[in-house]
DNA sequence: TTCGATAATTTGTGATCACAAAATTTGCAA
DNA sequence: TTGCAAATTTTGTGATCACAAATTATCGAA
């Protein structure tokens, strides 16, 4: 038994003849879509294997498509296919830990530098009522909340730079470090966590590039430096 | 009929029931290094649509392996799915090649950095050797045998780097523009293109962290800034 | 000859099957 | 109770099938 993914009942199968019902080539976008919400706001645990049955159950689909989108995340290092074939979802290791950090400082400042250009008041104020709700899930302590909403604020921001290279390989990473951060935030909580979001929605208020880069880096850096540190055993 | 993938007659298959010769698990890999490989030095031309089942009969595989590996590929957006399923290497377009000679300027010095503390003298002795190869393929003039090994020597250094996080995205990267680079080499020849591989490799010598990022960062612009520019309309 | 509709083919998708390797459970002996 | 070997189950892999959508080929009318 695992978590539940599908949220949907659809299909509580009985026999589940030959379901034509949904619409075709929907069954892989859907499944995708729900394994990266899942890695996303931590259902995953990381080092805990993943079965391609029990995600297909889960899902209420053959084990066709979730083969494929098993082989995008691995790809993607959002999952790890083990030299027996068993999939996991990946451990941190302190060396992983620091080129994630490493990488996300040089791309994602500049990813939003990108955006900047492209943001319209209307964005800016979708990026308010997001970190407003963001706030919300910190001080109510709820990390799969929170979770989501920090990643929604990050990809809304994101997205506009309608960025073809960058955004994807920024998402890989998102994908990797994740599952890791929730059971960081499982243990000591959220209530230590500062955003930089204010900090950043000014810098794009004033049109300051090099500032928004700045909190930018500044929120990667807190929440993943000061958080992440002291739940790994450093040995780099 | 497609190229030539396949090298091991192998499967000449004659009606081919069953064949279970192969060891378990492999034909996956065996295409996805064939297909890596020829993406890499040029076999697959932009805009080309590739066909499950063609690929399939050509490595002498089912088109199971070849879904998955499609999927994987598509994932590093090394190939693309396009919304009615069909399956073609991505076109290139100004704004994507800009934004690829961009990330490549942001993680590779970077990711060649963190190599150089690893290189012993062994490697560097190797890395002489393919750059030698370089030049001959250079003053030959074949396109196929330099991005072949100007391939082998970045990623040689590359790969010493021990990353984990980087190196996965560079190789993303290389796939998303070799091909197009192939067909520029088609067109205007090899015969104008300097690398600064020698630069890289005094650097290493000398043990510069600093020239050895300045040699890969002019290699880089110089491989796709003098030679890519003129083959795209530029409309950014 | 040219254009357009119809027929034939190709192609991706999802499901199911067979099989072997691996993991898990079971059960017996010390 | 504990340890280990046999038996059972689970799991990934590759192949094949059925089906619909899309592409391509065919052929007749203007």
């Amino acid at each position: 038994m695992q978590s539940d993914l599908a949220h949907s009942p659809a299909n509580t199968s009985e026999h589940a003849t030959q379901d034509r019902s949904a619409e075709r080539g929907t069954a892989r976008a859907q499944v995708d879509q729900a394994i990266r919400a899942g890695l996303l706001i931590g259902r995953f645990i990381p080092g805990k294997s993943v079965t391609l049955r029990g995600l297909a159950k889960d899902l209420g689909v053959s084990p066709m498509p979730v083969r494929e989108v098993i082989q995008r995340l691995a790809a993607e290092k959002a999952l790890e296919v083990k030299p027996n074939g068993r999939v996991q979802v990946p451990e941190m290791s302190p060396s992983r830990f620091d080129e994630i950090l490493r990488t996300r400082l040089l791309l994602e400042p500049e990813l939003a530098g990108i955006a900047m250009k492209q943001i319209t008041p209307r964005l800016l104020r979708e990026l308010k009522e997001i970190d407003l709700k963001v706030d919300e899930s910190l001080t109510l302590g709820d990390p799969e909340a929170y979770l989501r909403l920090n990643h929604l604020f990050h990809f809304k921001l994101y997205e506009a730079s309608k960025s073809e290279i960058m955004l994807p390989l920024v998402k890989s990473l998102w994908l990797q470090f994740a599952p890791f951060m929730r059971t960081v935030y499982g243990r000591v909580g959220t209530v230590n966590l500062v955003d930089r979001h204010k900090e950043a929605l000014a810098a794009i208020l004033e049109k300051n590039v090099t500032a928004l880069k700045s909190a930018i880096a500044a929120d990667i850096s807190d929440g993943m430096g000061i958080i992440g540190r002291e739940n790994l055993s450093d040995g780099s």
